[in-house]
This record gives C-alpha cells, structure tokens and sequence, in this order.
DNA sequence: GATATATTAAACGTTTTGGTTAAATGAACT
DNA sequence: AGTTCATTTAACCAAAACGTTTAATATATC
C-alpha cells in the first residue's frame, strides 16, 4: 500500500515531465523527427522557425524527460529517440481508453477492474 | 496533402492544451477522480492540499482541454469525464508504441507504414 | 595557427502557470 | 429577509516557460 503511493508519486513527477514534454508543438515535432533516425541539433532546428538556441532548449527538455538520448559524435550531437518513458505516459491513457471507445462496457469494465 | 497539413495544425492546438492538461499531478487526479462518476469541486478538491480556488483553476484548464464537461446542478457543479479529447494524445502515442514495445520490428513496421 | 562550424551558456524580457487571500455571486435553507 | 454553502473572480506574487541576442566552448578544416 505504501509501497504504491511512493511509486505513484516517482511515476507522477516522470508524467508531469513526459506530458509536459509533449505539450509543445516543436518538441513533438522533434520526436517525429529522430523517429526516422538520429538528427543533429541543426537538423532538428532547421524546420522550426525559432533561433537554435530555443530548439537547444526544447531538446533538453526533452531529454530531461528521458525521451532524447544524445551522444556526442565529433563536434555534433546526434540525438535519437528514447521512447520507453512514452510508454507510461500511453499506459496512464490507456486506463482511459475504455471511457471513448465503448461508453456502456466501460463502467462494466472499469467496476470489475477496481474490485476485485 | 495540404488538408492533413491544416488537420495536423488544429490537432497540434489541441495536442498542446491535452498533453498541457496532463502535465500536473492534480489534474490528472482529478481526471481519475471524475472516472469513477460525476463530482464537485468540493469533492474533487478535497483530496488536494491546495485551495479551492486553486482547484478550480486546475480545473478551468481541463475543461478548456475539452477532458471535463461541467453541468450546473443547482449551486453545486457536477464535473464528469469528457475522455474523447484523450483519445487524440493517445493516438498521437500510438505512433511510437512499436518503437518501445519491439525494438526490431519498429523500424521495420515504420518504414513500411511510411513507404506505401 | 587561424577560421569556420555546431552547439550551449548567459543575460535578458515577456507571458504563462500555479498558488495565495479576500471579495463577489448565486442558489438553498430557516 | 438574512444566512449559509458552493464556486468563481480579482488582485496579487513567485516561479517557470519560451523566446531573443550576444558570448563562449569545443571540434573540424584550411
């Protein structure tokens, strides 16, 4: 019982910076981008219509989130995708999912899941 | 082309207040508050350490979100899940689940689905 | 060694976010 | 009518987000 609060809370403080991670235009434009590969920090930025150094930032963000592993590569940083933490994120939907697909299963659903 | 560009634009409006509305912990718990039927604010404040009006902020920002339809019942408001909008970010997720589910197979699958 | 390139850091300004308390609104109860 | 209850609004504040421009840093290249 503890023991799930404590997790709860270690898995809030990673959504709270996964979904803040994605609630900007640019950063998940960024994601789709290393989804087709690693891309430089220039790369990244070249589409965006912001300075550089705000792409830079976002791409912390990012990768403070854990959802951009960065790895030097001369005077270049090739970014790539680390998708795992999405995967919380999408499990934390997931409880949801049942309350658009099927609205009369759901309550069904959601009464047994929560007494068993 | 140009249609899933302006599709893609709206959605990223909306990508930003969803993911936005997920990004802290008391509105997502008011989010699990809401699924297990219709609240108050009173009720849903109560479990958090904040003020009320702290509250009602949190949850102004779901509502503009589209996750939380109000509907005023006499003096009290009664706050129940609106999770359609969820479905959106979801499906935004979707597109990366291969990529932490099977690491091997995501690259094949992207580049099929990409490559028709 | 000098210079160009890739990227971040610093300093700065503006807007948004998240919180507070106190007052306002409006329905319900006596 | 007056009071209590549920909720929002207003005014305010601190911190964070997002952007800019101008250094600085480090690696390539000539």
């Amino acid at each position: 019982m503890v023991n799930r609060m404590v997790e709860q809370q270690s898995d809030d403080l990673d959504l709270d910076a996964i979904f803040q991670a994605l609630a900007h235009p640019i950063r998940r434009a960024a994601l789709e981008q290393v989804a087709d590969g690693p891309k430089s920090v220039s790369e990244l930025a070249a589409p965006h219509d912001v300075s550089l150094a705000a792409v830079s930032k976002h791409l912390r963000v990012l990768e403070d989130a854990g959802l951009l592993a960065v790895e030097q590569d001369g005077r270049v940083r090739r970014c790539h995708l680390a998708a795992a933490p999405l995967s919380e994120a999408f499990g934390w939907l997931t409880r949801y999912r049942v309350f658009w697909e099927d609205r009369f299963d759901a309550l069904e659903d959601h009464l047994e899941e929560d007494t068993p």
